[in-house]
DNA sequence: CTAAAGGATGGAGTACACTCAATGGTCAAG
DNA sequence: CTTGACCATTGAGTGTACTCCATCCTTTAG
């Protein structure tokens, strides 16, 4: 798959997509003609950049969660430990959301806001 | 409360705390000697400033949700529309956390991953 | 053969969220 | 009254994640 297929499938720029493959968390092969080619997967893998990244992974961090997938075998111990950690930090991040939307949701019903203040209330631009 | 108080209690840095004043997501009223005041509610503030960024949200949409916290009354329509917003993409990234988890804990399970690729594995630095 | 569409590379620029350094004022202890 | 801890402001610098631009090469349609 050449770059303007994945830039149609993906909605990311040709820029995002070259800075991602630069950073090295996809990967292509090179034609003859200098163009480069995408497997199939790679689909899938932005998608996972995408989704992660707006989890608020960096790209490190989702560099280290592809890296992963990419082991065939069940990973050896020290990658397993990064996985496992990997999955804390997302039944964290789930707990999280939950507390923050448990506070909004209740005061959407009324409650007073734990969080209120009596300074001027901020100007949004 | 001093700002040196704040920075014991949330672990954020003197710089962090002032450039979140800077940003107007907390607020202070300055003393005769030119010291700043936070009040009390600051410090909850920060620990929502925090888990939130931690969550992927920036601080133009933390400040959004602080506003909203301000609010005595509960929100008028188009507050309560970003209100409304906020617990939507709360709900979205739950559910998006909750299928990375998936498919992370699948792979452990022993099952082929679906984002496996024939390239090279790339190198962590 | 030529033009347009699509591909590559290199380097500069941008937005966001800090982080650091310099300089100088305030206050409590001794 | 000085020393050290703490406070303030300003401006420059950093890391991350893009984004834009200029320049040049390849392929395909007419």
């Amino acid at each position: 798959m050449l770059i303007g297929e994945l830039v149609k499938q993906t909605n990311l720029s040709r820029d995002t997509i070259r800075f991602y493959e630069k950073m090295q968390l996809i990967h292509s092969i090179t034609r003859n003609n200098g163009y480069k080619d995408y497997p199939e997967q790679t689909l899938q893998q932005v998608q996972l950049i995408r989704t992660a990244k707006n989890l608020g992974f960096s790209l490190h961090e989702i560099k280290q969660i592809l890296a992963m997938t990419a082991q065939q075998e069940i990973p050896a111990d020290q990658v397993h430990t990064i996985f496992q950690e990997k999955l804390d930090v997302i039944d964290e991040k789930i707990a999280q959301l939950n507390q923050i939307k448990l506070m909004l949701s209740r005061f959407t019903q009324g409650e007073p806001c734990p969080l209120r203040q009596d300074c001027p209330i901020p100007e949004l631009n």
